[in-house]
RNA sequence: GCUGCCGUAGCUCAGUGGUAGAGCACCCCCUUGGUAAGGGGGAGGUCGUCAGUUCAAUCCUGACCGGCAGCACCA
């Protein structure tokens, strides 16, 4: 007998290969009627698998927020068997859930395009009313291969053989139809209801390598309840007006141009956001001991062989070839490392002189593939606020500890405070032994386990001479990118000569830590639009108050406003235009201007303001000193506000 | 880089095998109006680039450039 435990606590015994539809029919028809999955110890299961061991049962409906991950790959079989029903011959390969939905990777000669997705959601609801129950079956690989390749599916067999030899080959039928797939399912097709959409059409390379076939992917997402949809739908909907490429021409920042593709174009205000921005890292840096350097924009290629870039990176630099046969190649430089082992290197150095910090705003260059553009967030011009430490093996730890805290401590100030951190580890083209790489990922994981934060392992995506703790921004529409790093190098001072003399005279190489808070200026600012909507903190705006007129007659008041407000170093400017006051509201509250100082005969008369806030309707009256007083104060930067309140 | 889609005024977009339109923005005039668009007038485009087809191309075809989505890449 097997011995099941019910949510309610209650345990009652059931002779072996009982399935759950059999025990749920027997505590009721209508229990049996609803339930679409089990979930045996919390892991989701057919509903007509027999059960062979003691397990806590639960029966989950369509509503069960577990069902969802079904719906979902129901969904993508249902789209599966429409599509191959609509173009026979096509051929099917994985149709997987993620975030937000699951998509189905079809090859076929001729993509789709969402053209087709009238047709196929169409026939996707046809299957879904017939309401076929999903089966499976355990074949035996030699008739599962033999199955796929008779019926031209190349791509299964390969998944076939791709299924290790301890797991079972598993078949779900929804009447004719079947496909490869590990399941589970719910009772039958019926049970995915309509509340779905297909969402886009891709291309996608097979098994993830760009040397393999590429195949039409088509996404889609589903929802136990069109309500749900629909809010999901909507929610995308407001994400995309977060968009930093649309908000960043609104509030007048930047913008790029064909001549320069991937390169920005800074606007007066965007370039002071990006400067405020600089100069907070210059301050955090300067109070944990980093010296600010600056190492030459084109260097010869000789250093880039030398460091192992160029041959890691060769296709992606941008050379400069020599006009002569006698001149140099240079290399605009697409990192700041091996300039700053540079400045180690330039005078004999001590162990007493460790750890030695170097910090540049360094602009980099990379000529990234076209494809990978994204507006700020992926550029091929951008500025790191890059640092380079220069520590014995045994600082690592601590030192890797204090730049993890520092990189935390900067992204709480602007109000992210659920980064993601990643551990990656030796990728497999990389520079130096095993036994030094083992140390490297020691050290950091050491680190990283201090610090106590959740983490993620990245496996595989260290960087070519050590591995690194990557810390993830999410976008307005969910898309991850990484920011801050810290990465732990063994090989490249060795490499570039670099030393140091120790206690007893030795020459020692030393560790360098490569470290970037922010990761990319530019990236930051990209991100940091998005998660505030365009509405900065006063602190961060470029343009942090308008004085706007009501009418001409308080020109003079307003211009007092302006120079009073500009003494105390807020960035302002006037609006003194002949225009209404309404009009001159919509217009800053859409340029995303933070406060709105209105000025009209009554203020002038009484040397008040009338101040109103971005996002509210309300406005408050008050005496102009107050007013600057307390604006003022609003835009200290956090650090500065931090320093003079510890004074 | 790969697959698909897209490229008309600063922005958002309409349109046609016979060399182009709207709204907003811009300039001028009227309006001095209390918190998200007052009214009138004007200027502005070699329809991404280069070839080809055609009597004729912004429109059809091709290549290239750029953008968007996804994939691949990301020191």
């Amino acid at each position: 007998m097997v011995a099941l435990t019910f949510p309610d606590g209650a345990r009652r015994e059931y002779p072996p290969h009982t399935t759950g539809f059999d025990i749920a029919k027997g505590i009721s028809p209508s229990l049996a009627k609803r339930t679409v999955a089990m979930a045996l110890d919390g892991m989701l299961a057919d509903l007509n698998d027999p059960i062979e061991r003691d397990a806590k049962i639960e029966f989950l409906t369509r509503d069960d927020p577990r069902a969802l991950e079904l719906i979902r790959h129901d969904a993508a079989h249902v789209l599966a068997e429409a599509v191959q029903t609509l173009w026979p011959g096509t051929q099917v390969t994985i149709g997987p859930v993620i975030d937000n939905g699951f998509y189905y990777d079809f090859f076929r000669n001729e993509p789709f395009t969402t053209e087709d997705f009238g047709a196929i959601e169409k026939k996707m609801r046809e299957i879904i009313a017939r309401d076929r129950p999903f089966t499976k079956e355990v074949w035996s690989r030699d008739q599962a291969k033999k199955v796929f390749r008779d019926k031209g599916e190349a791509f299964k067999v390969e998944l076939v053989d791709a299924i290790p030899e301890d797991q079972q080959i598993k078949i779900y039928k929804q009447g004719d139809w079947f496909d490869l797939c590990r399941g589970p399912h719910m009772t039958s097709t019926g049970k995915v209801g309509n509340a779905f959409k297909l969402m886009k059409t891709a291309g996608a390379y097979w098994r993830g390598d760009s040397s393999r076939e590429m195949l039409s992917r088509i996404y889609g997402t589903a929802f136990a309840k069109q309500d749900e949809l629909d809010a999901y739908l909507k929610q995308i909907e407001e994400a995309e007006k977060r968009d930093h490429r649309k908000l960043g021409r609104e509030m007048d920042l930047f913008h790029f141009q064909e001549e320069a593709p991937g390169s920005v174009f800074w606007h007066p205000k965007g370039w002071t956001l990006f400067q405020t921005l600089e100069n907070y890292i210059r301050r955090r840096q300067q109070a944990a001991g980093y010296a600010e350097v600056n190492a030459p924009q084109l260097i010869d290629s000789s250093l880039w062989v030398a460091s192992g870039h160029m041959a890691t990176f060769r296709d992606v630099m941008f050379l400069i070839e020599p006009k002569e046969e006698d001149e140099r190649t240079y290399v605009v430089k697409p990192m700041n490392c091996p300039g700053h082992v540079q400045i180690f290197k330039n005078g004999l150095k001590s162990y007493r002189d460790l750890p030695l910090k170097i910090a540049e705003f360094g602009k980099v260059h990379r000529n990234e593939p076209s494809g990978s553009l994204h507006g700020l967030l992926r550029v091929r011009a951008f500025t790191q606020d890059d640092a380079h430490i220069f520590i014995t093996e045994r600082q690592i730890a601590e030192e890797v500890l204090k730049v993890n805290d520092l990189i935390l401590s900067i992204y709480a100030d602007f109000g992210f405070d659920d980064v993601h951190i990643k551990f990656s580890d030796r990728p497999d083209k990389r520079i130096g032994d095993d036994a030094v790489w083992d140390k490297a990922e020691a050290a950091l994981m050491a680190a990283l386990q201090t610090s106590g934060r959740p983490w993620t392992l990245n496996k595989g995506e260290g960087a070519f001479y050590g591995p690194k703790l990557e810390y993830v921004l999410r976008d307005a529409i969910g898309r991850d990118w990484q920011c801050g790093t810290v990465q732990v190098d063994l090989n490249m001072p060795g490499r570039l000569g670099a030393f140091y003399i120790d206690e007893h005279s030795n020459k020692v190489t030393p560790v360098m830590l490569h470290r970037a808070m922010f990761g990319s200026l530019e990236r930051f600012i990209g991100n940091l639009i998005e998660h505030y909507a365009g509405h900065l903190p006063l602190w961060l705006s470029p343009l942090q108050a308008v004085v706007a007129t009501i009418t001409s007659d308080a020109d003079d008041y307003a211009r007092e406003v302006i120079a009073a407000a500009r003494r105390t170093e807020l960035r302002v400017e006037g609006d003194l235009r002949n225009e209404k006051i309404n009009y001159k509201v919509r217009e800053h509250s859409l340029a995303k201007v933070p406060v709105l100082l209105v000025v009209g005969k009554k203020e002038a008369a009484e040397h008040t303001v009338s101040i109103r806030r971005l996002g509210s309707e309300r406005q408050q009256t008050m005496p102009l000193d107050a007013a600057l007083d307390a604006l003022s104060q609003e835009a200290v930067p956090p650090d500065v506000a931090r320093m003079k309140k510890a004074a």
